[in-house]
DNA sequence: TTATAAATACCAACTGGTTGGTATTGATGT
DNA sequence: ACATCAATACCAACCAGTTGGTATTTATAA
């Protein structure tokens, strides 16, 4: 087992290992030792790249994070010049990756905060702070859109935001209760429902609503 | 530090200690001993009321689903001879219940069943199975409001009925990331508002809006 | 009733194995 | 040569679950 020393991808093997084992076994029940055996690399590599196990926790979610970010900010939907129709299309994206295994989809940052709100601030912190950044991007899009097709409304595009992905989470805690993702299809079709009561319905087919 | 013994009590007090503990530090980081002293017995009585830690989860899912049974079918909104009166103030009841304790009002099927969905399959049952009867009570009144107010509509009572409870499970994930019920009050406010969309907004002011 | 046997409820101490983390040694790249 | 990086060996604390026994309750029968 000797390869080539190489520190940024150890770092990153270790960092790629703890998302995913994570997200399949949760925070607490994910041992240094099965981050380790899954990154290939021994234990003296962790703990020299990370001080404990909830520095590397935080590190994980900060790179789900900045992951997250690339992927959404880099998605089809950004191009749409109309803000509802980016809005829109976010909820369609999500739904268009419901798909696979369950833990591939699910987010690291609401399975990690659950667990850990209590007991470990400096992971809940870093949780809290990355769904906030997400949603932040969400809700500039929201706002707009706000401003084009409902500016005398009485929500706030930020509670929109957090909404959407009140409806996320609770998606993805059905779809593991269920092992299976169509209840969650099912709820993101009801919050695209929702979300074209707030904006209107766009006249193009651009979208096509799925209902049940 | 003797007490009569007493197996249902003793039976008991290790369940709502189970309820309790989990809520707080989620099921993995819970040890039998966590229970045992917060129940105030020891590890001998544990193993003889409960086979092993995963049959307690499963006992206390099962006794935190006959408790949400009891206390929702016992709320006020039930008597609201309209069905859609009683799915709204379904939603207020559960909103009004968002204060205090964050692990108090969160619901520990939800909770247990993202940590353990692929490693404990029958505790991902019973927590499964647990939310699948509660949401099956509701849909009955989204039904019945249906037939009267929107007999016609494309949607199905029991996806409305788990679309409530995916905005309530995201919504306790947010309460916990941000250590404040705020968020989560006001996604129970869109959520009230879609159903209002759905199923008509009722005549008389028994509910108030509630925006933000 | 009451003595006694049987069953149940409970306890403190212990066990084999696991945990996060450390100390030490060796390999690698510059 | 030297600092960085990673492997091995190791540790004390902790884990779920067991043991062997005691207290209490219940059933039985005189």
């Amino acid at each position: 087992m000797r390869r080539p020393h190489n520190s940024a991808e150890t770092r990153s093997r270790l960092l790629d290992a703890a998302r995913d084992v994570i997200r399949a076994q949760g925070y607490a029940a994910t041992t240094v030792d099965d981050i380790c055996t899954a990154a290939g690399v021994t234990k003296g590599a962790f703990f020299h790249h990370f001080e404990s196990k909830e520095r590397l926790g935080i590190a994980a979610v900060e790179q789900f994070g900045a992951m997250a970010s690339a992927l959404f900010g880099a998605a089809p939907y950004n191009a749409y010049p109309d803000p509802r129709d980016r809005v829109l299309g976010y909820v369609d994206f999500r739904a268009s990756m419901l798909q696979g295994d369950i833990a591939q989809y699910t987010c690291l940052l609401g399975t990690t905060v659950q667990e850990v709100y209590a007991t470990h601030p400096d992971l809940r912190a870093a949780c809290d702070h990355g769904m906030s950044e997400h949603i932040a991007v969400l809700t500039r899009d929201i706002e707009a859109a706000k401003q084009r097709y409902a500016p005398d409304a009485p929500w706030s595009a930020e509670s929109v935001g957090y909404f959407m992905q009140t409806v996320l989470q609770g998606a993805f805690i059905f779809a593991k209760a269920k092992q299976n993702p169509e209840v969650a299809v099912a709820s993101l079709g009801h919050l695209r429902r929702y979300l074209v009561t707030l904006l209107g319905q766009p006249q193009d087919d651009k979208h096509k609503e799925q209902t049940r």
